[in-house]
DNA sequence: GGCAGTATTGCATTCGGATGCAATTTGGAG
DNA sequence: CTCCAAATTGCATCCGAATGCAATACTGCC
C-alpha cells in the first residue's frame, strides 16, 4: 500500500528522499495522475490544477523521474552515440554538434567511446540494456551485431560509413569523390609519382579514401604509387613520410595522406628532415579540413567535410526513424568541399 | 495480473516485443526472481538454475532492462559529463578518456555539450530528471544550480575549475603555477614587455591563467603589459596578435596566450603579417600541450596538462563519492608539465 | 433553470526487475 | 541414516510515472 499522505520522508540521518509525484499530489491535495498530467505537454489539466500542482512541486523540489517515465512509455529519450578514439581531431567537433542537435530536440546522448573501431561488442550489449531509442555510430558493427540491434527494432544511422550489402541508413561524406578530385588536380598539375599514406586497417574511412585515390590513379594510367600505413596521428605521419621515401627510393612527386593530421606530419618531415620545399619540391594533400589544416604554416590542400550539414542530417534522419520505424533506410552522401591550400602545386582554378 | 506463461507476444504486424524476465522465467520454468538473480553478480543461484535460465535467455534474446533496474535500485549507473563547446582542441581528448574510465567501471556517460560555458541551466534540469548518479563538469555552475544538485544528493566533481567559497570536489591542473613558470622563464631570458591574450570572459580557466601571469609579472616588477581577449580559437589568435601590436604600439618582447591554439595563431600572424622571427624577434607561449603545439612548425613552449592522470583521478573521485556519499569534498591540483619548445627564447635549462 | 456535450479528474493498472522473507532443497557431519 | 546449518528458490511487493476508462465538473445554449 502506498502512503501518499506522508510528506517526503526523512531517514534517521535527516536526508530526505527525492520527492515523487505522490508527494506532490498529497501536498497539493490531488491525485498522482493529475500531477503526471501537469508535467506533460498535451495532457488536459485546468489552469487551477496546474497552479496548485506547480506550487506544490517547487515547494518540494520535484522533477519527474525520466527513468520511471521511460519504463512505462517504452521510450528512454536517449540515443547512443558511438565514436572511436582515433587520434583524429575531426571527431570531437562532430560529437559536440551532434549532441547539441539532439539536445535541441529533447533527446539525450549516451556516449560510447571505443579504443579501436573494432571493439564494438560490449558496447552493443550496453546500448540494448539501456533501451536507447536509436543509435548513431561512427564505428562499424559486425553484421551480427547489426542484426542484434535491428531485432530490437532500434534504428541505426551510420556516420561516414555504410554497408553495400546491408540495408542501413547512413550519412557520409563521399570520400572517393573527394580523393578523385585531389588526384585529378595533382595529375593535371603534372605530378606523376605518388605516395599514399593510409590510416588504420580497421578504419572504413581510410579504406574508402585509399581506394578512391588508387582507382583514380589507375584510371589516369599512373602506376608509380607507393603505399604506407599509419594511424591517423601526427607522429606516424612523419614516420610514414620517411618510410615512403625509403620505399620509393626517392621522394615522390606528391603524397596523399588519409587525413590532414598525417598530411601535416608529412609536411613537417619533408621540410625538417628531408629539406624539401612544400609545395616547391613536393605536393602533400590531406582530407577532412580540420582546424590545423588552416594554420598558415601548413595551409593544407584538402577536402573539407561539411560537418554542420552532416551532423544536422544524421540527427534528423535518426530522429525521423525513431518517430516512424517503418521508414525505409536511406543513404545520404555529401560532397566534400575542395580546399585549394598552399601545400600542393595545382593547376590554376578555372 | 501478469501473464508470465505467454511466450513473447507478437502484435498483429508480427513484430515481437522485447523479452522480459517473465518471458525467460516462463520458458525456463522458473520464477522471475530466479532470472533476476542469475543476471546479478553476487546473487545466489545454483549451477543448474544458471544454465536453464541462460539457455532460455539467449533463445529469447533477453537482456536485462537497465531502466527498470535503475528504477528499483535507485541507481541509474549513469553519470553526467558536461563540456562546453570551446574551440579548444584539448577537451575532446579529455572526454574520450573520461568515457573510457567510466565504462571500465560499468558506468555509462550521459553527455551534455554547452554552447557556452555559461548556459548551464537547462542541463541541470535534465541531469536531475535522468537521475544520474554523479556529475563531472568542465563548466561552472551557479551557486544556486550547485545547491539544487546537492539537495538531490548527487556528488559533483569539477574538472579544471573550482570554487574557493564552496565545498566542492575538483580535479584541476594548477593554471597559476604553470603561468608563473612561463613568466619566470621569459623574464629570466630577458623579456621585459608582455602581451597577454586571454580567452572568453566566461571561462574560468582563462581567468586563472591570466591572473597567474599578471600576478607573477607584477611580482617581478614588470608593468609593461598589454592585454587583449579572444575566444580560444586560431582565428582570434591571429586577430589578437595584430590588436596587441596596435595597442602596444610595437610588438612586445613576449606574448602569453591563454591556450596553445591562440598561441599558434599569434605565431602565424607574427611571422606572416609582421615578418617577425619566432623566437628570434618575439617569444610566444601557450598552455595545454595539445597535439598541434608539438607540430614542428610551431613547437610551442607551453605547459602540458597531465590529462591521463587528471581524467583517471576525476573519474575515481566521482565514483568513490557515488559509493560513499559521506565522503567529504576534496580538491586535487596537478602541476602542469613544462614544455620548453622552440617558440620562445628561454634561459638554458639547468 | 435544465440539458447535452466537453473538459477535468481520479482510479486502477502497467512497465520490468530487485529483494526481504519464508519455504524448500542441499550438503555435511556425526 | 539423521539432523542442522547453509544455500536455493519462490512469493509478494515495491520503485515512480503514464494512461484507458469511468466519474465528475464545467460550458454554452435554449
Amino acid at each position: 500500500m502506498n502512503k501518499p499522505t506522508k510528506t517526503p520522508e526523512k531517514t534517521a540521518k535527516g536526508e530526505r528522499k527525492r520527492a515523487t509525484s505522490y508527494d506532490v499530489a498529497a501536498l497539493a491535495g490531488v491525485s498522482q495522475s493529475a500531477v503526471s498530467r501537469v508535467f506533460q505537454d498535451g495532457a488536459s489539466a485546468s489552469k487551477a490544477m496546474r497552479e496548485r500542482v506547480m506550487a506544490a512541486a517547487d515547494k518540494l523540489g520535484y522533477r519527474p523521474n525520466a527513468i520511471a517515465r521511460g519504463l512505462i512509455t517504452q521510450r528512454s529519450n536517449m540515443v547512443a552515440v558511438v565514436i572511436s578514439k582515433l587520434t583524429n581531431l575531426y571527431y570531437p567537433e562532430v560529437l559536440v554538434q551532434l549532441t547539441q542537435r539532439f539536445s535541441e530536440r529533447g533527446v539525450r546522448v549516451l556516449l560510447f567511446a571505443l579504443e579501436r573501431e573494432s571493439d564494438t561488442g560490449l558496447v552493443v550489449e550496453q546500448m540494448l540494456q539501456y533501451r536507447v531509442d536509436g543509435v548513431l555510430t561512427a564505428a562499424m558493427f559486425t553484421p551480427e551485431e547489426l542484426r542484434t540491434i535491428e531485432n530490437a527494432h532500434i534504428p541505426v544511422v551510420f556516420y561516414n560509413r555504410t554497408s553495400k550489402d546491408q540495408l542501413v541508413s547512413s550519412v557520409r561524406c563521399d570520400q572517393e569523390e573527394g580523393e578523385r578530385w585531389l588526384v585529378d588536380e595533382l595529375v593535371a598539375a603534372g605530378h606523376r609519382s605518388f605516395g599514399i599514406v593510409e590510416g588504420p586497417a580497421d578504419s572504413v574511412v581510410s579504406i574508402e579514401r585509399k581506394m578512391g585515390a588508387l582507382n583514380e590513379l589507375a584510371e589516369k594510367g599512373i602506376t608509380d604509387v607507393t603505399t604506407v600505413s599509419g594511424d591517423f596521428g601526427y607522429e606516424t605521419g612523419r614516420r610514414c613520410f620517411a618510410e615512403l621515401v625509403q620505399k620509393h627510393g626517392s621522394p615522390p612527386d606528391a603524397v596523399i595522406a588519409a587525413n590532414d593530421v598525417m598530411a601535416i606530419g608529412c609536411i613537417d618531415e619533408a621540410r625538417e628532415v628531408f629539406g624539401l620545399a612544400v609545395p616547391g619540391d613536393i605536393s602533400i594533400v590531406g582530407f577532412d579540413g580540420v582546424g590545423p589544416a588552416r594554420y598558415a604554416a601548413y595551409d593544407v590542400t584538402t577536402v573539407r567535410q561539411p560537418v554542420q550539414r552532416m551532423t544536422e542530417s544524421a540527427a534528423s534522419m535518426l530522429l525521423e526513424r525513431i518517430e516512424n520505424p517503418e521508414l525505409s533506410p536511406e543513404k545520404r552522401a555529401f560532397s566534400g568541399i575542395p580546399v585549394r591550400g598552399g601545400s600542393a602545386r595545382l593547376p590554376a582554378a578555372k
